[in-house]
DNA sequence: AATTTAATGTTAGCAGTGTAAACATGATAG
DNA sequence: CTATCATGTTTACACTGCTAACATTAAATT
């Protein structure tokens, strides 16, 4: 016997959303078929988001919380290049696993990031809590910190996506040369990399 | 007086749908509306592509040479870190200008490049382009040539994503600390920042 | 406690989409 | 000259986002 009223239908069409949108990628994602998996009638979850990108904000939002917390790093005290790296592999790592929602995360199917309190929130947090490591790591000045944190974002954010179009490319190489044999070779030993890297931003 | 069969539809199709995707989006580009642009009915576009994956492929095949030409540098001789800073600077300056095209070439609107002999090779003939140029650095063996290479793609591709990601994410950070301002000094500062980047990575 | 109100659900329907099937036209090969 | 085949059209289906009008019930107000 059930209700008329849900009770708990934003939380469940949200969870939901998630969970297809990471199975499927967003562009399946329907609002209908959301509707349905829920037990809802069609047109329900429009009295929860006002249009699609709302939803897809949502989902996005709860992306960035675990990217937050897939990037976070126990140590209060000093955090060393090693810390980074780690960081740096969790990061790459998040984004591999849940390519589908990272791209909602870092696509253009959000427009604007204001208009969405929370995400903006949530992103920002992301973001700040990189910065932090960062300035556990020497006694830079803010600017410096900042950069050096912009500048390991769009090293890691840059391997996720080489790392998968690779993959998807083709390769039609001698042995060892083509990208995706040596983007492999790069995965493979992400930590190596991520310190070689690493070790020439954080020296200047 | 115009007759039954167009006698260019499959060109214009293409050089249609490459203006509008940069313009709107690929989101936004319909087959139908696309149809109707160049005059034609609703499903004559079927016949020149099997589905809009098809058409997208083009577009970003068309993107790929482009990209191609923007990286493309005169040097028969020899390659200096310069040049390469050059490079990287034109990629970041396409991916920045033609937003929207870059979305489909590097995005998952088209899944598998292989299904598109023209898309593999356009995109392959850019990586093999960049590699070129890194072989004409220094005496390094191919394979540490070709690490060079992804290593400075995935890092240019990385700073185009987040150099836009960031200016749509709203900045509530004290000056100078949060990612808009830091990017932003990136952005202007776009050689420095590739030369400091990269001295790091040629030296090993 | 009774009643009003607001939140949350449903039904019906519009305009737009990708795509398939059946048919029409006309350029080209035999 | 005729048959074929590439290329166009018409029609139709299932799906989509979204709106408007209405139904139900929880919460707030009297």
């Amino acid at each position: 016997m059930k209700s008329y009223h849900h009770g708990n239908l934003k939380q469940e069409l949200i969870d939901c959303a998630c969970r297809l949108c990471e199975r499927d990628g967003y562009t399946k994602l329907s609002i209908r078929s959301l509707a349905k998996e829920s037990g809802v009638s069609q047109t329900a979850p429009y009295r929860h988001f006002e249009t699609k990108e709302t939803l897809y904000a949502s989902v996005a939002t709860e992306g960035f919380k675990k990217l937050s917390i897939a990037c976070h790093i126990d140590a209060d005290k000093k955090i060393t290049k090693k810390h980074l790296v780690e960081i740096g592999c969790n990061y790459i790592e998040f984004g591999l696993k849940n390519a589908n929602t990272y791209d909602l995360m870092f696509g253009t199917a959000v427009g604007n990031f204001a208009e969405y309190p929370e995400l903006l929130e949530s992103a920002n947090s992301t973001y700040e809590n990189m910065r932090l490591s960062f300035s556990k790591l020497a006694s830079d000045s803010d600017e410096v910190v900042a950069f050096k944190c912009i500048t390991l974002w769009s090293m890691v954010h840059g391997l996720v996506g080489i790392l998968r179009k690779v993959q998807v490319v083709g390769d039609d190489f001698e042995e060892g040369v083509g990208p995706i044999s040596t983007a492999s070779v790069i995965a493979t030993n992400l930590e190596d990399h991520l310190d070689k890297v690493l070790t020439g931003l954080i020296q200047n």
